[in-house]
DNA sequence: TTCCTTGTATGATATATATCATATTCATGT
DNA sequence: ACATGAATATGATATATATCATACAAGGAA
């Protein structure tokens, strides 16, 4: 119980609460551990729950008509997911996985629009992480419809390292389903990056070396 | 004044408003027009106002570093566009340029944000219709980049479709911009649509003929 | 009418990236 | 120490789409 109230509280959106309403949050609340590679829940899914991850990470994905996947994000350490679906009672618009062995907080859908409706903070909160979420859709959106594969990649990279610091636990995979492309170009492409010194990398783990050039890269070759 | 009051009137965030609170909003709201082709703010601008469009059509875009121009949204009738640089504080995320002739209703943000404070239905309202926008910005995101470009185009417009009806007052470049591709390519698709019966053209309108055809070539080719 | 601009169309060619195949390296469990 | 599978790497080739060039059609203005 003092487990689930301490996460709710690192939340960003439940952070504001007094402790009197994160036990109330907290009673309906239920923690669950998924193995990784099993699913939380899947597209398309009617929304009972929305989810903060207590430890691990997760990944929101969607599949494309030919069978490709797309990865729209990951999450970790007390961040929320299915929060759409929920507001909006309208199926889950991603699948979302376990990427590693992973805790999440599960609450119920009725306690948390009701909560809702009563705290202005909280959806004030909810509208200020919304509206973090569209913007970076729509930066991420211009960059698949404008930018080629290297200037992607370097966008992508340097977004995961303003988030999570210099050292990226991310796969190759991991890398081409954010960037929309394959496994073999996003290879490709950060071999180059290593060979000129911008990045160092081991199985599973890169390491941003140089944030000047990889911005250089991320703008393109010189227009002269 | 009555004016004003009847823009905000039938926008879906304020429709759900009192005489007296629309009245008090639509006081400090002012109407502008920019012809076609204007600007009423750029990528980057910090946020003073946030708008509804009133009459006419503009456009949210992005530029790309290598100069492709990307179309995020287009907003009609009645539809705001602005309000997540204003909620966040944060400079505007992408440009918005009128297409026709266009008024707009312009609030200031501070009323705005105040308001937003006091009135729990407009903050649900605004949870909603961000919820809304992210859900289409991440389908049209995986679309972009796990799709090819007929299926993105044919989704496209699918998507303007159940938006306005089978009348869509489009040119290929406007769809090309929305679909991450060149107009050439655009076209190509679009003569190739024209000549299976899916759709019908002149200049600067498309009309849908068969949804159920559209919605097909939307999935890609059969997988046998 | 004629001019002039904007939208649409189409061909030839270039190229970025996908696809397919095959190694190699690394971590983990037995 | 060995076997097994996952992640990384790299080459050869195919192909979707961009790019460049040119032409035609439609509507508005003079």
């Amino acid at each position: 119980m003092d487990n689930k109230v301490s996460i709710l509280k690192a939340s960003s959106i439940f952070g504001c609460l007094q402790d009197g309403e994160l036990e109330d949050l907290a009673g309906n609340a239920t923690l669950h551990s998924y193995k990784s590679g099993s699913f939380i829940f899947w597209e398309g899914d009617s929304p009972h729950y929305f989810y903060i991850v207590a430890k691990g990470r997760v990944k929101a994905l969607k599949n494309s008509s030919a069978g490709r996947e797309v990865t729209i994000a990951f999450f970790e350490n007390y961040e929320m997911f299915g929060e759409v679906a929920v507001f909006q009672n309208m199926p889950y618009p991603a699948s979302v996985q376990a990427v590693v062995d992973t805790d999440v907080l599960q609450i119920n859908k009725d306690d948390f629009l009701s909560f809702l409706g009563r705290s202005p903070q909280v959806a004030l909160g909810i509208i200020h992480i919304l509206g973090e979420r569209l913007r970076e859709a729509h930066e991420r959106f211009k960059d698949i419809a404008g930018e080629r594969v290297e200037q992607r990649i370097a966008r992508i990279l340097l977004m995961l390292s303003e988030k999570n610091g210099p050292v990226l636990l991310y796969k190759r995979q991991d890398i081409a389903e954010m960037s929309g492309t394959t496994t073999e170009t996003a290879i490709r492409v950060m071999v180059h990056f290593k060979e000129i010194g911008v990045i160092d990398s081991v199985r599973g783990k890169i390491t941003i070396l140089n944030v000047r050039k990889l911005k250089l890269l991320s703008e393109g070759p010189p227009l002269i």
